[in-house]
DNA sequence: CTATTGACGACAT
DNA sequence: CATGTCGCCAATA
């Protein structure tokens, strides 16, 4: 049925539950799924989005605010994180830390 | 099984 | 603040 992994399918299903206007970072992901460290291993299954319109991997940021990627391209990310009501200036998330759901 | 890669994180310089 | 290096994990060749 999957062609994915199981961690790949615990990723995505995280990034899935990510409502419209927050954002989540690698790292929480990482540790919802029981792997906090294998932050590079989630980037992974995003990069390879089995499903990508089913998934909003461009909700996904860095630790530090920063988008990471994106395999449409950052302005691309930037543009749909804005215009769900994420603000952005130089690359980085305005008010990041309001702005990412947290656990 | 080993080596390489990758949308990362933290620390050192 | 910017860049470099190491560590971590999973997938793929």
């Amino acid at each position: 049925m999957s062609n994915l992994t199981k961690f790949e399918k615990e990723v995505l299903e995280e990034v899935k539950k990510i409502p419209t206007g927050k954002v989540i970072i690698y790292q929480d992901v990482a540790k919802k799924i029981g792997n906090p460290k294998a932050v590079r291993a989630v980037g992974n299954a995003l990069n390879k989005n089995p499903n990508a319109p089913n998934i909003p991997c461009h909700r996904v940021v860095r630790s530090d605010g920063s988008m990471g990627g994106y395999k449409g391209g950052f302005k691309k990310k930037i543009a749909l994180l804005k215009k769900e009501g994420i603000k952005i200036k130089q690359g980085k998330i305005v008010n990041f830390t309001n702005a990412t759901f947290k656990l």
